[in-house]
RNA sequence: GGGCGCGUAGCUCAGCCGGCAGAGCGCGCGGCUUACAUCCGCGUGGUCACAGGUUCGAAUCCUGUCGCGCCCA
């Protein structure tokens, strides 16, 4: 072995081994049930990034937990057509070629996207394999392939068959640049300094006006109306009244209508029901027209008269200005709004009367909005579950239909006479009234439509498979909170209305990965880093561990950087060298049984621990508690401390059990952590798993519970179990390493040369017993020799001659440094201590001689500073004696 | 405007069903000790944002304030 983890050899080799024996497929059988995560599928727009590293890697480190359980573990891997996403990239890429996709034509176009397609699903196969993730590549899918589109027809086709989707004329986001209609959610609002403008619409009788105040000048051309509140009395005289729109001459009713804001500007509202929401709601209200006169080029349209062909940016100061020179401009005042744009490309949105395809969501959610109520569905962090459900209870209708040409076509034929037929291929004849179908609805689908289908469409549907039997309900679900609402409410809400179950169990919502100075890690902001640049440079489980450890899964953003994944391969690299030191410990094995040594006893104490502790935190997704734990076990304690103690015995030629059951116990307790380690370092932990298997004596395989062969593969074995928690085990060695602590400080602070040994006389109290058998340990961790332990010294007189005395608990160990000590510096540090116990002690003392302290605390509080109390008298005692001896 | 989260050592974060403030990194000192210098030992470092309250006792529970961030309108 070398003395340097090499990660990328081992990674290349092992995942083809892995993938190639059929490990990432689920077992057949299994008594403890299945465990299956459909990946949220990636866009296919362009490569993975850290977010999609930290979803995937937590679905990793989970699926292998749980196949290491015993389940029957299934992750299917998939990518998405990402409709509106990947168009506009592959329009950026025809532009550069100063090519539009209205050059191609819509066939061409569509070949044109496959191949972005083909070519970035692949690299994102490539970028996933990196990361050791453990997908079933068998099963994959995209949400295009063939399968996938009969699944997206049939959901359609039922829910029209249902009347739950329909098609209809409404105000909606309308995105000038990517010529599409935007859903509500895909709206980013920006907030921007404006005019609100007063402009002054004469009355028809010739007598008086109204003014009106708005942001958006432009929209008159298609007024209407002009709306006010009907309690509002200012204008109770006007309504009924007919104003004149300026410049326009249109006749304009005045109007009464509750949603009017009588405190916002003069109080009276233009009405422009073709853009504008709210105005399109009062328009149907009053059956007003709604000319359009923006339209989707966001050009002023014929309606706009003498203003037709300008833009909506050209067009306002131009009215503006005749707006002036009419006299209709009353004043301006600035006016800080919010403007919605595209979350897409960032154009400002426009809204627009049009005619789209919607789906009803009043029938579909109130079982969505339960499952997540009645705890069918866990949204952890549990905060997650009020967003939800705010949103769910204030569900409008979804905007079905996209403007593009690259996604799922809308299924939907017309015939001469405009009646809608829908269908999974170009029907016979109308099924309104049997004339000859002339065309398909040119529209696609919003990408959303196929995604809320792939908990199961991903599983067969509407194909009764044996998967979909086998695998749905899933098992658990994790991705961004951004698309909370855009997916996951839309997943549960398919999934119960087809499925007749929610699609998981649990949803775990990410955090957000910050860089290190807490911005957004972004390509556009030049902030981007690739995951595969830090795979190269520090390995796939380096990068895994780093992110898996880098914020608990209560955060909601995580600030990450290099360093991180840095120190994660530090912690790579000793794992790697602690199996080296163990592996090269294989002693012969007596023929007697092991005999456990009280650091023995210890040290499976902790592993036992150690394993409950990670195996409640994984039970609970909370993926860096227990990754912590695992690094801070087999670093902190089986390393640093197990090790070195048990080398005595290992080199020991004079004691071959002792040497065989040193070696038996770290040989288990590594092997045991190395699976523990293995969902977040699969790589490592299958290397080091190759040597185990050849190694370890009978008595060291018993104690870790193999009775056959080790597996040929980590990704076979099963979740470590481990032993009882011994307490006192524990608490010994608790002791042990104070005591060496305290000495080691001591030898610091006098500039001891490490290497070196010194006398020491160890009094140990009433601890003396338990410590006995340890001493020899204590010595060598400590550097001490010779020792003196426990001897009888009459009172607390330490040896004779210059001391330094080191404190801990009832223990203390006197080293009698003649010639480094310097009484002076002791005393003054002996004083500086003996302040600190007596503080402490006073504190003890006003705490339990305050009676409502001990009248109300719980017993065993009280106990327990009682005690503590007492020691810590004891302790001022010692230190006053040893500043006594010192003097003298 | 409404909702949510965060504010603990120079940095990143644990601790938060109340009971003597922790880790890693950084920094300082000392070490190539027969697994590892991607390492080992020791040390330094905190009015737990602020102000009230509840309690025998508050980083932890409650209220308010300030600062940062996210979501919704």
């Amino acid at each position: 072995m070398a003395p340097r983890y090499a990660p990328a050899d081992a990674e290349q080799r092992w995942y083809d081994v892995w993938e190639k024996a059929g490990y990432f497929r689920p077992r057949p059988d299994s008594d403890r049930g299945a465990f299956v995560i459909t990946i949220p599928p990636p866009n296919v727009t362009g490569e993975l990034h850290m977010g999609h590293a930290l979803t995937f890697g937590i679905e990793d480190v989970v699926a292998r937990f749980k196949r290491m359980q015993g389940y029957s573990t299934l992750i299917v891997p998939g990518t998405d057509h990402a409709g509106i996403a990947t168009q506009n990239v592959v329009e950026k890429q025809l532009a550069q070629e100063g090519l539009s996709r209205y050059d191609l034509g819509r066939e061409a176009f569509l070949d044109r996207v496959w191949a972005w397609k083909d070519q970035y699903a692949h690299s994102i196969r490539t970028q996933f394999r990196a990361l050791g993730v453990s997908f079933d590549w068998s099963r994959e899918r995209f949400t295009m392939d063939d399968g996938y589109v009969d699944a997206v027809l049939e959901f359609f086709i039922r829910l029209y068959d249902e009347k739950q989707i329909y098609r209809g004329k409404r105000v909606i986001n309308w995105c000038p640049r990517c010529r599409s209609a935007i859903s509500d959610i895909e709206v980013d609002d920006v907030t921007r300094d404006d005019n609100l403008y007063y402009v002054r619409y004469p009355l028809a009788s010739g007598e008086g006006d109204i003014t009106v105040a708005t942001v958006r000048p432009e929209t008159m051309l298609g007024d209407v109306a002009v709306a006010v509140n009907p309690n509002d009395e200012r204008f109770a005289h006007l309504i009924g009244k007919t104003a004149v729109l300026p410049l326009v001459g249109r006749r304009l009713p005045i109007i009464a209508d509750d949603m009017v804001d009588a405190t916002f500007g003069t109080g009276a509202v233009k009405m422009t029901p073709a853009h504008d929401f709210a105005d399109f709601e009062v328009g149907e209200r009053h059956n007003l027209p709604m000319p359009v006169v923006i339209g989707p080029d966001a050009r002023i349209t014929e309606n706009g008269g003498r203003y037709a062909g300008l833009t909506a940016e050209e067009a306002r100061p131009r009215i503006v200005d005749d707006l002036v020179a009419g006299g209709y401009l009353v004043r301006t005042e600035p006016y800080t709004h919010n403007v919605p744009t595209c979350e897409r490309c960032g154009t400002i949105l426009e809204p627009l009367l049009s005619e789209q395809w919607f789906m009803r969501m009043d029938r579909l959610a109130p079982p969505a909005i339960a499952a997540v109520e009645n705890g069918d569905v866990r949204i952890i962090p549990q905060r997650w579950e009020k967003v939800y459900l705010d949103w769910m209870n204030n569900i409008r209708p979804w905007t079905l239909s996209r403007q593009l040409w690259w996604g799922h076509r809308i299924p939907i034929y017309y015939c001469a006479d405009g009646h809608a037929t829908a269908a999974k291929s170009w029907p016979e004849a109308c099924e309104s009234c049997g004339k000859p179908i002339e065309r398909q609805e040119e529209d696609v689908l919003d990408t959303w439509f196929s995604s809320a289908l792939w908990p199961f469409a991903a599983l067969g549907w509407p194909n009764h498979t044996e998967d979909l039997e086998r695998f749905y309900p899933t098992s658990f679900m994790n991705t961004s909170s951004q698309i909370l609402y855009l997916w996951i409410a839309r997943m549960i809400m398919t999934g119960l209305k087809f499925m007749g179950r929610a699609p998981f169990p649990a949803v775990l919502i990410n955090a957000t990965i910050l860089n290190k100075h807490g911005q957004r890690m972004s390509k556009s902001l030049g902030t981007g880093v690739d995951p595969l640049d830090l795979v190269r440079e520090f390995g796939a489980d380096a990068l895994r561990f780093g992110l898996m450890t880098a914020g608990s899964t209560q955060q909601q953003e995580i600030r990450f950087s290099e360093e991180r994944v840095e120190l994660a391969r530090n912690f790579a690299n000793k794992v790697w060298n602690l199996a080296r030191a163990v592996l090269r410990f294989e002693a012969p094995p007596p023929d007697e049984p092991l005999r456990l040594s009280p650091e023995d006893e210890w040290i499976l104490s902790r592993l036992a621990a150690t394993v409950g502790d990670v195996t409640n935190d994984l039970e609970g997704y909370e993926l860096s508690a227990a990754g912590n734990a695992i690094q801070d076990f087999m670093w902190g304690e089986l390393a640093d401390w197990y090790l070195e103690i048990a080398k005595a015995r290992l080199y020991d030629e004079n004691d071959v059990q002792g040497a065989a059951t040193a070696a038996a116990v770290l040989w288990s307790v590594l092997e045991r952590s190395v699976r523990l380690l293995h969902p977040y370092m699969p790589f490592l932990t299958e290397e080091i798993w190759q040597y185990l298997r050849r190694t370890g004596s009978p008595q060291a395989r018993a104690l870790s519970g193999w009775v056959e062969e080790l597996p040929e593969s980590i990704m076979l074995a099963p979740w470590p179990v481990a032993g009882e928690r011994n307490e006192d085990a524990e608490r010994t060695m608790e002791l042990v390493m104070e005591v060496v602590r305290a000495v080691r400080a001591i030898r610091s602070e006098y500039a001891v040369p490490p290497g070196r040994f010194v006398p020491a006389a160890i009094q140990a109290g009433t601890d003396a017993e338990k410590l006995r058998s340890l001493v020899g340990t204590i010595a060598r961790q400590a550097r001490l020799q010779p020792v003196l332990f426990d001897v009888a010294i009459p009172g607390d007189q330490v040896p004779a001659g210059p001391a330094v005395s080191v404190n801990v608990g009832p223990i203390t160990v006197s080293l009698p440094l003649a010639e480094l000590t310097d009484p002076e510096e002791e005393q003054r540090r002996l004083r500086k201590e003996l302040e600190d116990a007596r503080r402490y002690e006073a504190g003890l003392s006003a705490k339990l001689s305050n009676e409502s302290f001990v009248a109300r605390a719980p017993a065993a509080v009280v106990e327990r500073e009682r005690a503590r109390a007492v020691e810590a008298a004891e302790r001022v005692r010692r230190i006053e004696s040893q500043l006594h001896a010192l003097r003298s």
